[in-house]
DNA sequence: AACTATTTATAAGA
DNA sequence: TTCTTATAAATAGTT
């Protein structure tokens, strides 16, 4: 329609293009609505224009865009809604879970102030404090035992040290004493300070 | 356009709303594509004859359906999903929330076998356990000190109730010895049960 | 936005 | 559904 021009491709003139969309834009909402009176039809008409407004159209037989959009993805097993949905469930229903296990665990070793208690629960709940605490004392002791070895290591190394050096000093003293007499009052002062470090 | 008719109201004959709905669902498809291809124009038309079959085209230059109504509802503020989601959100970090915190309480509580302890937090640890344990035990006595009262009590009710029943036979007994003598054998007898009960 | 020559869509009929 | 065709409607180019 119109005259000349049947090639459906890209108008490049950007005032030819806006007044083009004008026109067929409201032709399109025209024909939309009138397919939708006409035959009975439920149809949802989105658009964006370049500068990206926004224009729609939903015929008055359907609720709202959400239901046909839930129809069509019923329709096409798109799923892209209820499937991230059920993902969102499912992790929700994993977290309650965790919290479920952790308050149970919990509740198995601390004393709830407005619980009311029987005789055995509360025996049962001293066993196992008991039973973690013995844990948490034998790791303890694992750990100062562990310390302690290291501790002593180090302190061996340091004495095996001091050995080595005095075996050198007495050398080097019995070398000295060899080639020159007179400085035996400095190297004896130094073995005595050697041997209280 | 066609021979005739101008007024746009639903078409009761079926057989010609058929025949309409094709023609003008074809015609309203092509107009949909010309205009995006020409104007560069998003667009979605998504429709469903009146026996459900779902008809839709959507404008090359759009990804998906999700995407382009997920763009409808940020220009509408219609929130549809993104309303649902949202809420999603907030319960499932509301969940996380209550574990990390429940987390939190049990490692202040238990040993867990795959960590690595210092000994100063495994102090800690000792220390938060003395604390439970004191709690549950002084729990025990108040409930175990609470139970012997009440027996103290129902003890102490039967006993009052003996003597009430001591002093009542000894009054009839009185009366016996006073009428009729010879029977004093049989009466201590009694007094001596009911001594040792 | 309005005009109008022309193309396109489609109602009715087959 | 599909084709044909007469005619109504849409719109390209222009102002």
């Amino acid at each position: 329609m119109g005259r000349g021009r049947s090639e459906i491709k890209r108008i490049e003139n950007p005032t030819q293009r806006q007044s083009t969309f004008y026109k067929r834009r409201d032709g399109l909402f025209k024909k939309a609505r009138e397919l939708s009176v006409l035959c009975d039809v439920d149809l949802l008409l989105l658009l964006f224009s370049t500068s990206g407004k926004l224009y729609h159209y939903l015929s008055p037989t359907v609720p709202s865009v959400k239901d046909l959009v839930e129809r069509y993805e019923a329709a096409t097993h798109t799923k892209v809604w209820t499937d991230i949905r059920q993902e969102r469930r499912a992790e929700l229903e994993k977290a309650e879970q965790m919290c479920e296990l952790m308050e149970k665990e919990l509740r198995f070793m601390t004393v709830d102030d407005g619980e009311q208690y029987t005789v055995p629960s509360l025996e049962l709940l001293e066993h196992n404090l008991e039973a973690a605490m013995h844990k948490v004392r034998s790791e303890k002791d694992r750990k100062i035992g562990g310390e302690i070895t290291y501790l002593e290591n180090i302190i061996r190394g340091r004495q095996e040290e001091r050995y080595g050096l005095c075996d050198k000093l007495a050398h080097s003293q019995a070398l000295n004493n060899d080639e020159e007499a007179g400085s035996t009052s400095l190297s004896n002062g130094l073995e005595l300070k050697l041997g209280f470090n």
